[in-house]
Parts: C-alpha cells; sequence; structure tokens
DNA sequence: ATCTTTAATCTTGTTAACAATCTTGTCAAC
DNA sequence: GTTGACAAGATTGTTAACAAGATTAAAGAT
C-alpha cells in the first residue's frame, strides 16, 4: 500500500515514496545525511527532482533542511515523540471503531494475511520486515475507515513513529506485538467495534510506554561528533 | 497566530503564511490561478523561491499543481469536504476537552476577546475578518490543548475548512456562528470538559450541516471560461 | 457564420553555470 | 602536542538562459 502523495507531485511520488519506505522500515536511521549527489546518482534524475522530493519530506516533518548545510532524516525530540503518540491515541482508536463497522470479509482476509506475514517476519528474525509490515497494518486500518483526509495524517503519523521508535526504542523489543494485532483483527471480524477501539488505545498505549524518552536519544548514526565535544 | 510552517522553510516562511491567510479569509477563492510571474512580483522574489512557495501549499493539499498549467488555488470535492469535516469531528472534540483541563486564566480572556471581536465584525458585516477570527478562535482551541503535532492538523483543516465553506456554503450564512463560540468559552471557562467536548460536536456539526455538498460547486472566480464553453 | 487548423505568444519545466557557504585538511604558532 | 588560522575541496543556494508545453488569436475551409 503506497502512500498516497499529492497527483499534483506527479514525477516526485516515486522517490518520495521510495524514502518514506525506507524511513518507515529503518534502513535510513533518524540523522542519516541525504546529500543531493548521492540521491541524484542514486535515482538517476536531475538536482532539481532531487530538491522538490526532499522539499515534500521536509514538509512531512520526516526530513529536516539546515540550510546551507543539507537534508537529513529527522530526529524527532522527546517532546515530539510524546505529542506524535498522543495524537496517534486520539485518531486510531476511533478510527478503527469507524473501520469495524465498515470492514468487508475481504478486508478481513486481507489483513489477517498482513498479519501472518509480520508473524513470519519476526520468527525469521526480520526486523524490518516485520516494522515494515506493522506501518501497513495500521494504515490498512486507517484506509478501512474510508476518509482519505484522516488515512494521509496517519500514515505520517506512522512514519514518524518509525523515527521514533528507531531513536527511544529498546533495541531488543519489537514496535507492534504481533499478538495485539492479531486481537485487533479478531474483534473486527466479530465486529465488535467497542473492544477493536479498547484493544487500539492499549496497543498504542504498549507502545508508547515501552519508549525511553527520558533516555539521551540514540541514533545520529554517523554524528559521532558528540562524543568528542562531550 | 502565524501558521507554524517548518524552521526548514526559513524563508519561504512569510510568502506561505501570506498566503495561507488569503485563502483563510476567503481574499482568494478556490480555483483562482497562482501564476508564477504574479507572485514574484507581488512578493519581490525570484521564481524559485515562488516555486518552493507553491510546492509547500500543494504538499498541504490547499493549492493544486496542475503540469504544465500552473498552480490553483484547490477546489475541495464534495466527498473531500466531507472527509474534512468528517475528520475535524474526529479530532476536535476531544482536544477541546484536553483544552479545558489545561486552560489558564489568561487563555480563557484571550478567548472571550477572539469571541468579541468575532461578533464586531460580525455586526459590522465585515466577513472576511469575521471568517479570519473563526479561524483562528479554533487555532487557538487546538494550541490549548497542548500538541504541536495536532495542531499542525488543525491548522490544515481550518484551511481546507475555508475552501470548502468558500464553495459548498451558503452566501448568506456566516460559517461559525459567534454564540456557539461564546458556549464554548463558557464551558471551558468553569472547567466543564464533557459541556466543552459536547458544543464542538454539535458546533462542527452544524457548520457542516449547512453546507450543499449535493450542489454544483460555485466559485472558481475569474475562471469565466466555462462561460464561454457552454 | 461556425468550426478546424495553424501560428504566435505566454507560462511553466529543465538544465547548466555561477555564487555562497560549509567542511576538511594542512600548516604554523604557542 | 594542542590549538588556531588559513586554504582547498565539496556541497548547497541562486540565477539566468533555454526547452517544452499550453493558451490565444487569426486565418481558412465547410
Amino acid at each position: 500500500m503506497p502512500v498516497m502523495v499529492n497527483p499534483d507531485d506527479g514525477q516526485e511520488e516515486y522517490i518520495v515514496e521510495r524514502i518514506y519506505e525506507a524511513v518507515i522500515d529503518q534502513r535510513l536511521a533518524p540523522g542519516a545525511k541525504l546529500s543531493e549527489a548521492s540521491l541524484c546518482t542514486a535515482f538517476g534524475v536531475g538536482r532539481m527532482r532531487i530538491r522538490r522530493t526532499l522539499l515534500i519530506l521536509a514538509s512531512r516533518e520526516v526530513v529536516e533542511l539546515q540550510p546551507n548545510r543539507g537534508a537529513y532524516v529527522a530526529q524527532p525530540t522527546a517532546e515530539q515523540a510524546r505529542a506524535v503518540f498522543e495524537a496517534r491515541l486520539l485518531v486510531e482508536p476511533p478510527l478503527i471503531r469507524m473501520a469495524a463497522k465498515r470492514a468487508k470479509r475481504a478486508d478481513i482476509t486481507a489483513l489477517k494475511k498482513n498479519v501472518r506475514q509480520e508473524l513470519v517476519a519476526h520468527k525469521e528474525g526480520n526486523r524490518r520486515e516485520a516494522i515494515r509490515l506493522s506501518g501497513l497494518f495500521h494504515a490498512a486500518l486507517a484506509q478501512l475507515a474510508g476518509n482519505e483526509v484522516m488515512l494521509r495524517i496517519v500514515k505520517d503519523l506512522i512514519a514518524r513513529s518509525s523515527l521514533i521508535i528507531g531513536m527511544y526504542g529498546d533495541a531488543g523489543f519489537s514496535n507492534c506485538r504481533d499478538d495485539e494485532h492479531s486481537a485487533l483483527v479478531a474483534a473486527l471480524s466479530v465486529g465488535d467495534c467497542n473492544m477493536a477501539e479498547k484493544l487500539m488505545r492499549e496497543h498504542l498505549s504498549h507502545i508508547k510506554d515501552h519508549l525511553q524518552l527520558d533516555r539521551n536519544p540514540m541514533a545520529q548514526q554517523d554524528l559521532l561528533l558528540l562524543f568528542g565535544k562531550k
């Protein structure tokens, strides 16, 4: 399920989507530098297109543009992390309630398949794939609610959540526990919207509570200049 | 209260803000053409900066970029209009509940002042100012909730709401009735978050119900070419 | 008279060169 | 040996010219 960007963006859509996905499954760590030249060669396009792409990503707060210094994958602060998950707690429970009312058999089947794939990825220790599928799961739920505006919002929140989990999450812990996703699907399949909403609230709370927002954020990847300063 | 854009956007912030405001108080009607040249002369900047500005506005879905044809103020479809107000109904009631818990005396005073100004604008028949202040009121409430992520989301929804009201609203009717804003402030001032949430839900429902989503959307301003074609 | 075709004009999209800024490496001084 | 300044290199920001596409106007045909 691609992140639908504006039809306006036309030709940039592809590149935006690729970088977006790379951020979601954490191939691009928070703080990673996105130099124009490397992106130009990577995607085989001109500098102008890359610049537009980076501007779009910056407006979604997935990328940070530092004047005269270049583009970096965003590094959400602890405060921003709190705000993002508070927003998800506000938005996603009502959405899954709507989804529960609209979900058809085929939708449930697709969700079940997604959860199964998540389980497989976990067993195989494929962390990236598990994270990717987890994001896809939440996006699919939002889509079921049948509101394109909310869908876009949720997708952006999911991307930022990946950055947050990369920075503040336990290294060993998975962000989304598959059994919780399974329980959500179970509630949906019997049309229990109250249960679905409750489970979603708990699910997001669990993720949020396992973040270590007080700890100095890790990541920053190549930015070991912090060591020299301290 | 300016629409906070990314600090990344730096120099474009000003122009984005100006256009944003013009859309909110309906000086720029849906469908209005935003040619690069005219914006360049209007703001006295180069074409590149205008292009970046338009891209930012397009990513917020306030402007539509048509390839090789230019930028136009967005014209939300009936379906998008429905989605936007459904989103506001989902988001703003819980937000005002949070705001009710956090609001201090000074905040209430500021809100009251805002409502008074709205009343004045109405009495004077200053429709634009009334719309502007109404948007400011909703944004101020969202800000009181203390979540920057949600604030950004609400501000974007407000801007799009202005476009929607411009297209589907009764010409004679005001979008936000001031007495409803007054009632909201009253609930906040006594800390009745249940009442505040209920009033907000009713308030947004009223606006939504007064839209004529079935009717052929008006506006398009200078695009009288439709007359020639028909 | 109306419709189609064609040319001229204007607007947007792209490219490339240039300017400004930052980073990196080197060298001298303390 | 460390610190500072300075210069070379690299990266980003801007400008201007050019290319491509769309709109408009005019001319010709039906």
